[in-house]
DNA sequence: CATGAATGAGCCTTCATTCAT
DNA sequence: AATGAATGAAGGCTCATTCAT
């Protein structure tokens, strides 16, 4: 077979990223166990069964690897908020994205991550990527707050910036329950964010 | 002069108690602003004004020193539940706490410490002291909820248990914040609690 | 168009050289600037706008890149020093020299390189190479010395031997000092050696 | 026995610059065999007796045993220097320098050093020590040349600075070939310094 | 011929811990 | 009790070189 220059680009761009997201998913599975300080980077080629050198290859530093992680983690999620919007608003729009970060909490592979950080968040590229997906998140949540309630779907006694800040305490707080290992049972912070809100229980 | 022996083992002993309770501050102070890994044994001396033997003749172990703080942490937040439930019953007991909670958060010295905890947390011996605070705390939330359920200060429509795990998740989530340097105001904590239990909002 | 076997071979060995000398080049560069073993082969790479398999097409070695680039610099030498003796013998011949070096001391690219070599004068291949270009010059510089004192030229209370010693004491110092950014004034070196030969100073 | 607090403080600075000296001394040797880079930090200890522990304990950085190093030569240079020009001025303080100069270049374990900084001469702290020496030496050889021309033993043709570059040339070049292991026989460089400053051959 | 992903030995450095003084 | 020099296992990362495409 004859290859031109540059001809395999699309087959290696493919190879490319399934390598690199192999090598994520097995970083991932360990900060999440261990932290990030405590896993090698030995560790995370032993599992992903490659090299030092190949690890290095994909990123430059052990951190680097970490940043990838919660990029596309930051970029995933600014993706399913979209989504939600398009579809929802409100008290609606909130619920569902309630819904969703339970079912991550629930993986036992995401669980934990949340540790993963500590030590690091101060490094600013990390802080950066960490601090867009909160002001995503944030402004996603105080968006529909301020909407449900012109509906009148939920309590008017206290303005929308509070209630935001609320909700995200539950929703971190409910997290590192889940990381410390602590089952959240389904739909219990839906629950959660309801009663806070004084919206009305569901009846399904 | 002249000292009975119990006399210089009482000096002696404060003398003990002093440094050891200088080098935990130190700690204290590092593995919040770098997290246990992070925090070098060195690097504690260094801001103690100890020599590493010194260090390790307090602390057998850089661990020991984690767990002393932690213990010594649980310890004092025993006293000051029993110390709460002296005065008070129900909500009001929870508010109380809820009180000293926040002011706990205020310190920027205590804040950052609960990350510190990363990659540790599975270790045994940190896990169970952690448990036994946690233990308490729990206990502490559902044994008064459950008055105030009786009482009637609070929601009915949700059982104790859950109503208890929903107020720790706000105890958590808004000691994160803190820990992330976003300053949770005054009596924020307190607002959402009520929220969240149904209770009467306050009127002084 | 048709291109006979003998054409496209000529062809190609023109395209291999070239790329060769790019390669020496940048190599060249670089190790003049950071040292051989600081120089990376990927660096080279980079500089010179090839993959590091091309590379180590052209050079089996990294070290092999730094004895083309010494060899090549030996064989200029001696047809250099061929050269001149063609027209002129005696003092002349050495000042022709002394000028000749000069100029590749101005050459900022040139100079730095002498230290390029450092750690590596050992290895037998490279030592072989400047041994071959050290003797080459220092029999130019002995001949044409003796021619000098047979002429009267230059002093005679010297042998030629010591003379020769002296006088390549005076071209490795100064290359040195070019090598250390320390500008080489023009003309500088030709004095020099005029005085130390006891030569008649230059009228021009 | 006992040991008041800092007690043995004058003991443990002699064992402190013992093993730091011992250190230093291995360190040197295998700089000058083999360059600054190719010498491995494992290396030195191994040829000290000591673990990379204590190396690290001794120099923060491998760099920084070199700047040790250089730092001691050019210390006792200065001093030399000064010694010198206690009890000579003029010609008959560059020679007794000479001299000196050719005791160390025969020195086997000081030569090849020359070559030990190449790669490294541009760092920073590095460069510094270096142009400090240079520095020192330089006018230590432009103050003499011009009270030997005050005093008309040297030749009064030629500017004082250019006569302080030329011996200076004459110095590396032959600090150089010393480092090529070509032996310098003693008093060639004398010899050459003189003839080029034109002064009356030694009667010696 | 050219490419660049993959390799893995090897290097510098860190750091918890020990122990003679 | 206090000191700090010594230790050495372990970790992150570099880089020359190979080889399938």
């Amino acid at each position: 077979m004859h290859y031109a220059r540059g001809m395999a680009r699309t087959v290696d761009q493919h190879r490319y990223h399934e390598r690199r997201n192999a090598i994520l998913q097995e970083a991932h599975r360990q900060f999440s166990a261990s932290g990030f300080d405590r896993t090698t980077t030995a560790s995370i080629c032993r599992g992903a069964g490659i090299s030092s050198g190949t690890f290095f290859h994909y990123f430059p530093t052990k951190l680097d690897a970490l940043i990838g992680l919660l990029a596309s983690g930051a970029e995933a999620t600014v993706r399913q908020l979209a989504l939600i919007e398009q579809q929802q608003k409100g008290v609606d729009a909130i619920l569902a994205y309630v819904k969703a970060f339970e079912n991550e909490l629930t993986d036992p592979s995401y669980s934990g991550f949340v540790h993963a950080i500590a030590g690091v968040e101060q490094v600013p590229e990390v802080a950066g990527v960490l601090l867009d997906e909160a002001r995503a998140t944030s402004e996603f949540i105080t968006r529909n707050l301020a909407i449900a309630q012109e509906h009148g779907t939920i309590r008017d006694d206290v303005p929308v910036d509070r209630l935001a800040v609320w909700v995200r305490w539950l929703f971190d707080g409910a997290a590192q329950s889940a990381a410390e290992t602590i089952t959240v049972e389904a739909g219990g912070l839906a629950d959660a964010v309801r009663a806070l809100l004084g919206s009305p229980a569901r009846t399904d």
